[in-house]
DNA sequence: CATTCACGATTACAGGCGTAATCCAATTAA
DNA sequence: TTAATTGGATTACGCCTGTAATCGTGAATG
């Protein structure tokens, strides 16, 4: 099992699913326009690999990097992690945050009403 | 402006959210049921204090703790905080990991498309 | 009054996180 | 071949977090 993944580590991951393999230079590359060093970066991708989401395979004296979950993966174990503990499990009171609050502006509105209708019709 | 509140601080505040104000007594008694210790929970109050997020006033030698965020508040920032941070803003893609993966019951799904209808009517 | 409690304040301490700098071995350049 | 460079590994370090223990003071008790 892997530790968690940190908000700044999660940054890298996306780099990642970006584009993949990669040798830090090409992570650090597209993360330093943020402001990120070098240095910085390799730490991070240092501890990704020993928290076990991001592994890597020599090529000569580099390493390419993969993530080893996927974003779609990551993104839905979050939802249930943000759901539990900020919400506290209730659906009901995350959806009316987002829905009202005009958090949701009117073309998510409809894509959201697709979005059910598709589920609706779903098997299973 | 006060400091982020932590995942185990929020969970002293979902205490005084449902009575304030109380006392550091009520608030341990509870909390220990899920395990935590008296002193924690002193400590916890305590950095809720110093983070600007829970007021107190004296009563006698005793302190008084109420909320100073309303979880409403909270949620909605939380909740704008998890779009941009884990779902780099894409509300689209946020309703669809929630909506889509089964992470709904039938009965939310029709509570969402309510909540929708009612909005859709919603002036402004 | 002297001692003991009760309670908030202060201090502790390990592990995670953000953010690197330094070390070391292999490689490339002089 | 020796020196400089490059790239990952190791170490650093202060702040935050979880989880308390200890301190100090005022209150209750004997």
């Amino acid at each position: 099992m892997s530790n968690r993944v940190s908000e700044s580590e999660k940054i890298v991951m996306e780099v990642l699913w970006q584009k993949s393999p990669l040798t830090s230079i090409e992570v650090v590359a597209r993360l330093q326009e943020q402001g990120w060093t070098e240095k910085t970066v390799k730490s991070f991708l240092n501890r990704l690999v020993k928290k076990e989401v991001v592994s890597f395979e020599r090529e000569g004296r580099r390493y390419l990097y993969s993530p080893l979950v996927s974003r779609e993966t990551f993104l839905k174990d979050e939802s249930q992690g943000f759901l539990n503990k900020v919400f506290l499990g209730d659906m009901k009171e995350l959806l009316a945050t987002f829905v009202s609050n005009k958090q949701l502006s009117d073309e998510e509105l409809s894509y959201l009403r697709d979005l059910l209708d598709e589920d609706k019709n779903k098997p299973e």
